[in-house]
RNA sequence: GGGCCUGUAGCCUAGCCUGGAUAGGGCGACAGCCUUCUAAGCUGUAAAUCGUGGGUUCAAAUCCCACCAGGCCCA
């Protein structure tokens, strides 16, 4: 029996005891341990450690050993169930269900940030989990390309005419930058983007196919990080497919009643927050008309039991607006916002406006540079592992941390030992190394292994717990802590030659490389 | 004005949802380990008023209240 169903159904037997309903956790007492002798042993007028033994008695499934200690109860698995579960690690049901993801999210003529690098990571590998755990999975990406910024563009194209062919994003960028320089002088510039703005939405051939030409090379560049960062395949959800439908919706929804007016704009009321907004008063819609567009949309076209938008936390109220409205308008899957905290500089918030960016580029070469000094030193070298490992290192940093903290950028995050990515791809190549060694042989659970052989095993209650609560960083904090164990039984035992540890360690192996690939790291071949 | 998030050794951080077993790691510092499976590694030492104060509880980093600091959001 997996783990997982061990780990319920034992659950499942304590409950008869305790209506308290999740009490089991994994810790590292046990392969799981629970407190519940503690928890009842006062209402029931008992000693806890005499109340263990007696519940570890009663508590008979097979394949565990339940150990009392104390007040808390230990589970283990028997060696038929550890062996089980090593040999079948990486198996999961296919499951008849959808999850759609949005990440990434980049903005067109803006270039792709350190802070775009958050989305874009954590939103894959949240799907690659779904995956893993035989869901179907859509990843959307929803490009801002629409509003009034493409108004502010056009005016300082038209009054500055760039060569943007060469590297348009950088261009764009400062035309914006420059764009804004200005209107703080002459303000009278943001009522002509407003015009330009409103001439766009009406479909004027002319600024339209300018703004096509921005698109088109913007998405050309994103294209060419997606590559670079090995990110799945998206499915286009650019906001301007979805501008003409709103105010569409708006009409029908202020029809049946949902919405309603209020000092001449559209609104949803939502209870205990400030309602959204679906028309302003100037008879314009906004981002979030497009996002509910989007949303009806996205569950029509794929009817997902899952929908997940990865988005930084400033934008965590709208979304609690957006998926209160979703939920009215009979969109019934479960939809979560995972919210990220944002990326800072020493100077403060980054500002496309005041050209206060890191590019995700530069950092990234910074990465690979740093591993190339490395390799250097070593006496390898190899670009495709180079490209592996700074990529990895960058990435592993930003998914350790998946967490409501803003995050102070700087360069010296870049690094390569300790609790980073290398490390764990360092422990992944020995593993390699030596696990392939393994032939055939009989395998047994050795004393000396089995603590490393139980935590292999916790992968599955790892991924399990990641996709529950949509964060990555318990799987990657637990690669680091098999890794950990790992490098310290390479160091203690000699593997080689002895069957069961090579076995094990092809295991850890297994363990590693599904991990990391569901982080979105890849294993370099030599380090 | 209202709402949300964060505060754990010099620095980065796990644990908080679901209260319990010595608060785990890592960086940096210090002391060691390469003639044996890759030292991007391993072993050890020093380093923590778990932001502050109160409360609930047999038991609080964890739950509740207030306050302080930083950040974000709302017309």
């Amino acid at each position: 029996m997996f783990i997982e169903n061990l780990v319920d159904k034992t659950m499942k037997n304590l409950s008869q005891f305790s209506d308290k309903t999740e009490f089991a956790e994994f810790k590292n007492f046990g392969d799981f341990s629970t407190s519940l002798p503690l928890k009842i042993a006062k209402a029931k007028g008992e000693r806890p450690d005499k109340l263990a033994i007696s519940l570890a008695e009663q508590i008979k499934v097979k394949g565990l050993n339940a150990k009392p200690t104390g007040g808390f109860i230990n589970f283990f698995l028997d060696d038929d169930a550890l062996l089980f579960n090593l040999t079948n690690l990486t198996k999961f049901e296919k499951q008849n269900k959808t999850a759609v993801v949005e990440y990434s999210a980049p903005n067109i003529a803006k270039p792709f940030s350190v802070g775009h690098l958050r989305s874009t990571v954590i939103g894959e590998s949240i799907r690659r989990i779904f995956d893993f755990l035989g869901w179907k999975t859509i990843g959307l990406n929803f490009i801002g390309d629409w509003g009034t910024q493409f108004g502010k563009l056009l005016v300082a194209y038209e009054m500055w005419p760039t060569d943007i062919s060469k590297d348009p994003i950088k261009e764009l960028l400062s035309l914006y930058v420059k764009f804004h320089e200005e209107a703080e002088k002459n303000p009278k510039l943001n009522d002509e983007a407003k015009i330009m703005f409103k001439k766009l939405e009406e479909g004027d051939k002319k600024i339209r196919k300018t703004w096509e030409i921005f698109r088109n090379l913007s998405l050309k560049e994103f294209e060419k990080m997606y590559a670079v960062l090995k990110t799945s395949k998206l499915e286009d959800y650019s906001e301007s497919k979805f501008f003409n439908k709103g105010q569409k919706i708006a009409d029908e929804l202020l029809k049946e009643g949902i919405a309603e007016m209020s000092e001449g704009a559209v609104i949803i009321p939502v209870p205990n927050k400030p309602p959204l907004i679906l028309r302003k008063s100037d008879g314009t819609t906004i981002y979030s008309t497009r996002d509910l567009v989007a949303g009806i949309e996205r569950f029509k076209a794929y009817k997902p039991e899952v929908m997940v938008y990865v988005v930084g936390n400033e934008q965590k109220l709208h979304f609690e607006q957006l998926l209160y409205v979703l939920k009215k308008l009979k969109v019934s899957a479960k939809m979560e916002h995972v919210g990220f905290g944002m990326m800072r500089l020493p100077e403060g918030k980054m500002s496309t406006r005041r050209g206060r960016v890191v590019f995700l580029e530069d950092v990234l070469a910074e990465a690979m540079n740093k591993v190339k000094v490395i390799m250097k030193e070593r006496g390898v070298d190899n670009k495709s592992d180079v490209e592996k490992i700074g990529i990895g290192a960058v990435k592993f940093a930003d998914l350790k941390t998946n967490r409501n903290r803003d995050v102070l950028f700087d360069w010296k995050m870049l690094k390569f030992d300790g609790e980073t990515g290398p490390y764990v791809q360092y422990a992944a190549v020995r593993a390699k190394r030596i696990g392939e060694k393994f032939g055939k042989g009989k395998i047994k659970i050795l004393p000396e292994n089995t603590k490393l052989a139980r935590k292999i095993v916790a992968l599955r209650l790892a991924v399990i717990n990641a996709k529950k609560n949509l964060r990555p960083d318990i799987l990657a904090n637990y690669l680091m802590e098999l890794s950990q164990l790992f490098n310290e039984f390479y160091t203690k035992e000699k593997i080689s030659g002895n069957e069961s540890h090579e076995w094990i360690t092809s295991k850890v192996y297994e363990a590693l490389e599904n991990g990391l690939f569901l982080l979105g790291i890849e294993v370099p071949n030599q380090m």
